[in-house]
DNA sequence: CAGTTTGTTCGGCTCACTCCGAACAAACAA
DNA sequence: TTGTTTGTTCGGAGTGAGCCGAACAAACTG
């Protein structure tokens, strides 16, 4: 078990980050700064983080805000009450990923359905060909829109346990 | 409740729909087209769509391939066994949506997996922080592959269902 | 047959997004 | 004070994706 190998593990995870980085909506830089954080034994400061991963300073700082914002990763101030502030990741990423889930999808979700529901307001008891397909669309959002909710409450296991146990 | 009501209520909810595509990962106009054909009365055709949508014969040739390779819409010859083909909306959208989130998602999961245990074999037994680490992100994606699995067995009826009635 | 219509493919344009580097502000060190 | 370090903001270069129009192939119509 070389110090190699243990960098060449490593590495592969933090290049699967990267690409899952891109599913959930964000950067390739946003997954491999998340990666860097995450393997770190300790927090790292803007300045360590670009040793660490290449990019420039700038696209750190831009990184690491939206990635706080979503609570990906934390932001601490120093403990000498410096000005430098340090970053570690987020290990319980379940409720994060939701979080990122929530702003791309959910909120899509709510959005639709007003609409939805503002047009079928409009058209009422028309049961002309656009209502009735208007009201087959509120009905499937209505269904997706309690899912995430209901999902929005419970851990990855929870979820799996949810399912299988539903299983009939 | 005139024409017009109904168009402009129709149009919002297509709009809707060309917003939902761009989470859904397609295009504004797979939204749009889909959104057309699913309010039309009558199968369309390329031209048809032409006209209704407003982009080019290119773009709707494209973006229909891809629908209907996804699932998401239907595409049949014409009765006269003519060369112009028609398309329509599948409604039942929730198994279609899901092959597309599946694409996009349980894709990343399984691959991301793959080299997840492939880096946690290459660290056996070691108690040190890489390998403790990669051994608690197993374990968050074995969760995330076994939901996503389990949840494509299901309609939104259902899901919905067994989600709450797991609320304990 | 020639002319028209339908559908696909290809090259190019545009726009948005990512990332970089420079400039700047703020806090510290000598 | 001046010089250094840290972090943010802004403008611009590079890149990829979406869409268009032209060219083409295939099938119909006169």
């Amino acid at each position: 078990m070389s110090e190699d190998d243990r960098t060449v593990a490593r590495e592969r995870v933090i290049e699967s980050m990267e690409q899952s980085a891109e599913v959930y909506g964000l950067s390739r830089s946003a997954g491999r700064i998340y990666g860097v954080l995450y393997f770190s034994e300790e927090p790292l400061s803007i300045p360590e983080l670009v040793d660490e991963t290449g990019y420039a300073k700038s696209t750190i700082s831009n990184v690491t805000r939206t990635l706080t914002r979503i609570g990906l990763i934390h932001r601490r101030s120093s403990e000498g009450g410096g000005r430098r502030v340090h970053y570690t990741a987020e290990r319980e990423i379940w409720f994060s990923l939701q979080d990122v889930f929530q702003q791309y999808v959910q909120r899509e979700i709510q959005t639709t359905l007003r609409t939805i529901q503002r047009a079928q307001a409009q058209l009422p008891d028309d049961n002309d060909t656009e209502a009735a397909r208007i009201k087959e669309l509120q009905q499937t959002y209505e269904d997706l829109q309690e899912i995430v909710t209901l999902t929005s409450n419970f851990t990855a296991a929870e979820l799996r346990d949810a399912l299988e146990s539903y299983d009939q």
